[in-house]
DNA sequence: AGCAATTAGATTGCGCGCGACTAAATCGAG
DNA sequence: CTCGATTTAGTCGCGCGCAATCTAATTGCT
């Protein structure tokens, strides 16, 4: 299968395809884009897809906390859930107790959307291809990647 | 370390953390905003980084063999080209025995980055914090991973 | 109570990243 | 040789993604 990719690189080369940063980047795209014409049925961008996701496992949540748990800053979210509440799939109040928050609700547009995203992720679990252990090795070393470089828990 | 990571999650699960596409998603953010301030001494973004890197490995290449190898199409790299010619790191000129292709060039100063560039890489791979096995690992599950959504050779 | 410091969310500016499209050059079947 | 198909860059529109900055609300210190 591999050609020659043991010669101590990566580490300290200039390599572009030596360079785990680069496997990351073209890796993360090359997904966003397999998910792009699934995501179009649903009205969805790939960033819109998380959010909704984040909002099926606990709605009625903060901009701060969805913020926190997708690693988004709100100059992201914010014009975000605003694409989101012109379609009528999610809907914002201010917290009455705390008039700076901003709290998220899905609509019943939004919730019952999850019904037909539900194929999604097995779609593209299928589509990358990788094993059960394979897939959980991939996730253990990018979380450790993410814990590392941003020093902090996920 | 791990608390809970075995319940045969990652397929068809909708849970946010449970989905390797967010990991993916995750780290390759977390990883070019770790990269930004080291980038910023040298005038460049992260996508701007990568094309030098694969200048300073093959100069004199057509926009089109850059984008092969960055993955890129030419809707984004053909702006970013042209910022990195106002910023008199790069030439483009038309090739002569086919007037379609444009060549991209280093200028002398594209050249001399490199040097100061040297340290980027290392930096960055003690930020990552893997060892080298996790290293390769994670490179060769990334390019499988891309390979596989694809559809292509890396 | 009063006021500085902090926090939440939004706005702005800029650079991607890509799909859809365009223009120009080249290729190729007849 | 010619005309339609293909290839190569580029433009445009839109949605991120983030640093910097802003405003408003809350907290905390005295």
């Amino acid at each position: 299968m591999d050609q020659d990719a043991h010669h101590a690189a990566g580490q300290g080369s200039l390599l572009l395809q030596d360079q785990l940063c680069f496997a990351l980047y073209a890796a993360s795209r090359s997904v966003t884009t397999r998910y792009r014409p699934l995501l179009e049925e649903l009205g969805l961008t790939y960033p819109q897809y998380l959010v909704m996701l984040a909002l099926w496992e606990q709605d009625s949540v903060s901009v701060r906390d969805l913020g926190a748990a997708l690693r988004l800053e709100s100059s992201t979210l914010s014009p975000l859930l605003k694409r989101l509440e012109a379609a009528d799939l999610i809907h914002r109040e201010r917290r009455a107790d705390d008039e700076r928050s901003v709290v998220i609700r899905l609509t019943r547009a939004g919730a019952d959307l999850r019904e037909k995203a539900g194929t999604v992720p097995v779609a593209i679990g299928e589509a990358m291809g990788l094993t059960p252990e394979q897939d959980a090795t991939a996730k253990y070393l990018l979380r450790l990647v993410t814990e590392n470089v941003t020093g902090s828990r996920p």
